[in-house]
DNA sequence: TATATAGGTCAGTATGATTGACCTATCGAA
DNA sequence: TTCGATAGGTCAATCATACTGACCTATATA
């Protein structure tokens, strides 16, 4: 299958992995700290941007954690009004979040770096390179 | 420089890094689960397996966190005779790490399922596609 | 009417990181 | 040889973030 200096190529890049998304992430992570909130929240404020009139058990799902964890996160978005909660009129029981314009911007503030990051480096390496990436990125989920 | 449609484009990588990092972790992690550590522990062995007689200022360096952080998860690796330390002997102050057999061997049993995730997934993209998923995720820590 | 589902919340616990402070030992330069 | 810098160790207090378990309301549906 895969000889041994493949092996160390592919040893390299779990490293390459790590450190990737460690700078990834390290500029929101700043922006967040200023204003007291946690990575928790920039995903919430991120999945909710992405899909709106979201139903909480969904975000549950996509965030993959337990309701008690995003309790006091999303409660505070609610109180910062970055994200308005509505009752689904087919089903009353579920509540469907979206952000408010306060938490658009918001969003917007902190995906930024991120969008800013990833252009930056795709400008870089060039067109076939992303594709690659693309490819390998969206497959990794599904082994 | 980057238009709408690719920025769109770009905002579904965000998430594309996201959900393919966290499919990329989830099975040290649940062996780690079952030795009671954590993921400082794996990057501990992971980093003194790549530079046997690392000293403990560089690993710091490397993982980016406090000496206090460090400490207690270090203390645990040597208390469980996965790392053995030893004195420099061109500076009395400095400690080298090493793995011993039983790190190693614990080592390889964490790094492998990472090991086989992206061989898996390299074998399906080809060739190509990892060589511009290594361009890119190499420049992404230098923007 | 009974059960399942969606959601909220409290309590207790665990982990892992932080900062601050203070300690020893060693090195290297004045 | 003395002094400041460096490497490392450790204690304490604190904070954030997650977990499980338990119990609550409201609504939907069989």
């Amino acid at each position: 299958m895969v000889d041994q200096s493949e092996r160390e190529e592919i040893q390299k890049d779990i490293e390459l992995f790590y450190f990737a998304y460690r700078s990834f992430t390290a500029r929101p992570d700043r922006i967040l700290q200023e204003l007291s909130l946690g990575r928790v929240h920039h995903r919430i404020l991120y999945f909710v941007g992405r899909n709106p009139q979201l139903p909480i058990n969904e975000l549950l799902t996509i965030l993959d954690i337990s309701k008690q964890a995003l309790n006091i996160p999303l409660r505070k978005l609610i109180e910062l009004e970055l994200i308005n909660v509505s009752i689904s009129d087919k089903d009353g029981r579920v509540r469907l979040l979206a952000l408010t314009n306060k938490g658009n911007k918001l969003e917007a503030r902190l995906t930024s770096p991120q969008l800013k990051h990833l252009e930056t480096v795709m400008a870089a390496v060039g067109k076939s390179s992303v594709a690659g990436w693309r490819k390998m990125m969206g497959e990794l989920p599904f082994v």
